[in-house]
DNA sequence: TTTGGTGCAAATTCTTTGCATCTCT
DNA sequence: AGAGATGCAAAGAATTTGCACCAAA
């Protein structure tokens, strides 16, 4: 099956233990993560599952739009559960990810379909900044934990 | 070196012959090109320079504000020899990245500074759509060619 | 039953690094 | 001279995939 044309109409989207339990365990947190952390958080509960089985998921459900991808930058890929329109801002530090309190911005697609050539579908706009809690500690201590932060 | 730490005026960025056809060569095109295409460009002019040389002056000469990274989604990094603050269109279908004729948006930032805790740097603002050569392909050629697109 | 899903492990892809050697300034 | 830079190859990290078996619908 190819992966690009996966189509929330087309495929029925068989419930597996596995998939409710990633989808469950991802809108039960408001933390976006990775793809390895969630293969962590559902551990505890499928102490069977693979990390391949929750790429696959991660994968097939955001295709389906039942979750959303967040690809911006930074070195693992993290999800959100929650598939509502809304801007994030990633600390540069650390890496994490918050949500934005911004209202969605309508005029900025339509300042664009004009001219450039492209069918436009849609836009990613991410804030890049310092997390609270980095704030507070040494720069050269901040450096450090970068890891899975601004990297690659 | 703490790669984090680096900083234009601090390290005096010594002109070696590779960074000095890396940066021209970016400088050359508007094509946004991954690493891998650079180190391919800069090889005809510098036959025995390594990828690994390619990615660390890439690193460099992002960091001391001399090009541009491009990190949202897609596969591999791409690089912009243009630092001026503009925005892209990246076509979900093939990958190409094309430079967009907005004005800069002074409002976004200001936004965004208050209540959310983070210290803003700056942001990104990226939008997807297909290039007007897939919109021409058939559907299927398209999925084809995804490869360097927008998967990973 | 059948078609998609799973676990496992191996494979890919992109990027980073250690090290001995060179080269700008 | 000496801090940085380079080439090479090996290491890493994140993600994808082939395959035989399993399980929803």
């Amino acid at each position: 099956m190819n992966k690009k044309s996966r189509d929330k109409s087309k495929f029925p989207l068989r419930m597996t233990r596995q998939r409710r339990v990633i989808l469950d365990e991802l809108r039960k947190v408001t933390s976006h993560p990775t793809a390895d952390e969630i293969y962590n958080m559902v551990r505890r509960r499928l102490p069977g599952i693979s990390l391949g089985t929750v790429y696959r998921n991660l994968e097939i459900l955001s295709d389906s739009g039942m979750i959303q991808k967040l690809e911006s930058c930074g070195s693992a890929r993290r999800y959100d559960g929650n598939v509502k329109m809304h801007y994030h801002v990633r600390c540069v530090r650390c890496g994490r990810v918050d949500d934005l309190p911004l209202s969605t911005l309508p005029a900025l697609e339509s300042a664009v379909r004009k001219g450039c050539g492209y069918e436009i579908l849609g836009y990613r706009l991410e804030f890049m900044g310092v997390c609270p809690k980095c704030r507070k500690l040494p720069k050269t201590t901040k450096e450090r934990q970068d890891k899975n932060g601004t990297k690659r």
